[in-house]
DNA sequence: AATTTGTGTTCAAAATAATGAACATAAGTT
DNA sequence: AACTTATGTTCATTATTTTGAACACAAATT
């Protein structure tokens, strides 16, 4: 009787009230990612059901966003979709886009003594989610920066020299050639330890997830 | 009367089964991490309450994992304390905070010939969207590569030597300390001048445009 | 064409998350 | 000490999610 009286009985969630685009001021709409990953997976509702031990019904209407569902029902489907949850929540965000195809006159930066200089080489987005950099250091040169943003990770790789880097309570040593990836959700810092020059590379990825 | 049976009316929740600490088989633990921030801005249960349109009842068993917030509940409580949802959902996750990559751990392309040296320094995402390298040419070294995509595009960074630079109909001849950006969205081509070998850093972004 | 099978949707009931008011406790005032 | 504030917890009720079974529909099989 009621074949397209969607949600007849039971929840009023969503249907208009969350009719339009997420943008930023409603909670994110999961249920278009959970269908693509389902299907990626190429699961059926009572497969995904038996899964993740949420029932199917719920299922259907979570994935045309007509029920809200709880955080532990969000995570066991995450679970049997080897997904990470964050990563769920956050698809329907908008991705960095190429845009700025201007090409930047390497501005730099210095510290104040001098002794630690970064070339700013590139910048991707409005946002600046995505930043690199060559940098040179003499012995002594220090680098303080503050969190970048939890979310965000920063990458370096020494060509010459030896550096010293310190995130949160943790320090690892470079050494020339090598590569290391870090979280940069806190303050840190980078220092040559000398006695040649640091020279390296570094790309920082910044967390584009603003809304949520 | 009941003062320390705790929950005692509603819900059995996380109460003896979540007792443990969230390692990956039970869903985040919010609650500690949503009374840190709101201590953090000063805000009493009261205030959150009225900030985010979720009742102080709740937030206080959500505080102490008494209950399995809704996703719109976290998002509202999110959104009060300007966090975005996915760093509580995660706040209780081991990330590891670094990845160490040594020499022997870096993985080399290198062109038929052995002039032209690539070092993958990394990559972001499973489908890649964004890789950077090191490369190293010596006079003569080539590295011809098809297109990668429409809106794709290549940043080249010249630390020294000289390259010679052909992307479609048009070439550009790059010397030390210049930066170029081009679109590689037809096959290009990366050529070591000399006499001293090329060396420099490459950012690539990757149109992820599933679309076709 | 009728049956079976596979898949997603809807229904009524049960489980539980969310609410507002009442309560407990501690700290500060008079 | 008694009274007031301030803060967090618990209670009874309401609202909503979640479940399992029944239903609709389409595709494949007989």
């Amino acid at each position: 009787m009621q074949q397209k009286k969607e949600a007849s009985s039971s929840s009023s969630f969503a249907r208009d009230a969350f009719a339009g685009q997420n943008t930023s001021d409603r909670p994110p709409l999961v249920g278009k990612e959970i269908q693509r990953l389902r299907q990626e997976h190429q699961l059926t509702l009572d497969e995904l059901a038996s899964k993740s031990g949420v029932s199917k019904s719920i299922l259907s209407q979570i994935e045309r966003d007509h029920s809200n569902p709880t955080l532990s029902t969000i995570w066991r489907i995450s679970q049997a979709l080897k997904q990470p949850l964050v990563d769920m929540l956050s698809s329907g965000e908008e991705k960095p886009r190429f845009e700025h195809f201007k090409v930047n006159q390497t501005p730099v930066v210095s510290s104040t003594d001098g002794k630690f200089v970064l070339k700013i080489l590139g910048t991707l987005g409005t946002v600046s989610t995505l930043q690199w950099y060559e940098f040179k250091a003499e012995e002594g040169g220090i680098l303080e920066s503050e969190s970048h943003g939890s979310g965000s990770l920063e990458n370096l790789t020494l060509v010459s020299g030896k550096l010293l880097v310190i995130s949160g309570t943790e320090s690892r040593e470079l050494i020339s050639g090598e590569t290391l990836r870090f979280l940069t959700d806190s303050p840190h810092r980078l220092e040559s330890l000398g006695p040649e020059p640091a020279h390296g590379f570094m790309v920082n990825l910044l967390n584009s997830n603003e809304s949520f």
